[in-house]
DNA sequence: CACGTTTTCTTGACTCGTTCCAGAAACGGT
DNA sequence: ACCGTTTCTGGAACGAGTCAAGAAAACGTG
């Protein structure tokens, strides 16, 4: 079936196909605007597909990005306190830093090598596919302006 | 001022007066429900605390359980997907693992010492203060009986 | 290239968790 | 016991996200 060598298709496109679903330009443009802007909220992520296509409904947004996040095409991160999400680099197991204050989100890659706290001391039976790492501060730009 | 030696108060009373807060019905029976059940949501901390002192506003109980937060006689959790958790354990930089099915948590104790990923490799400049793991698997329970 | 099936998008209402507001009630120092 | 301050009540409101039914578009086939 997927004859075609998926080796490192660069196009949005490609990208869909490979994962099985169907190509519509709302799907394009959401998989470009995060490509575009990491960490994009849905918000941030439906007026830049409306920029691109014009009417476009919130709920397609929404079906599109759970699509794409299941078909393993984006990954949804939802720190406390914020709204969802979304960001295109996947499966490479970095973790993310955020601003108490504005809400910034950085990228930040394991430091111990490939799987860093992945291992619970004591996992209460718990059988763990994932550890999430989230670091709280100040970004650089609220360090500046809000001293206290 | 505080003269009282602050060492071990065991009574809540003692806690909220500790904590420089006034001591009432609703927040004694806030902290003896979070006490006596750890990860409670909103819901189950209602629930608990009309059963203990008959009618009590939801809202009231918001208004104590952040007050106990803001003291830190509590803290919040807040795993994507779920709604707010609190729990009693504080200043011991314990993390939790959540189940995906059932939204089950359990305490980890820090594998690595004391801080266990706390240092990002690149922290791109923010300021960190904390550093927050949740590991995602399924608890025994849903092992048993959702085997696939 | 037209057809029919399947998947996707639109519209609108709705749920859930949480917060805001104004006023009544309770706390606790003097 | 009194009075100022803080806390609690009740009701309305908000944002994020979901559900449901039908219209529209994408794909595999002949």
């Amino acid at each position: 079936m997927t004859e075609l060598s998926t080796a490192a298709p660069p196009t949005f496109e490609g990208l869909l196909r490979d994962a099985g679903l169907r190509v519509t330009a709302p799907r394009l443009a959401v998989l470009a605007e995060v490509h575009a802007a990491p960490h994009s909220d849905v918000d941030t992520v439906v007026r830049a597909v409306r920029d691109r296509l014009g009417r476009v409904s919130t709920q397609a947004v929404y079906d599109v990005l759970r699509a794409l996040t299941d078909a393993g095409l984006l990954r949804r991160i939802e720190p406390a306190g914020s709204p969802a999400r979304y960001e295109a680099r996947v499966r490479d197991n970095h973790h993310h830093v955020v601003c108490r204050r504005c809400g910034a989100i950085g990228d930040v890659d394991c430091a111990t090598g490939a799987a860093p706290c992945l291992e619970a001391s004591d996992p209460q039976g718990f059988l763990i596919d994932e550890a999430e790492v989230t670091y709280w501060g100040l970004c650089p730009a609220c360090q500046a302006s809000g001293g206290s």
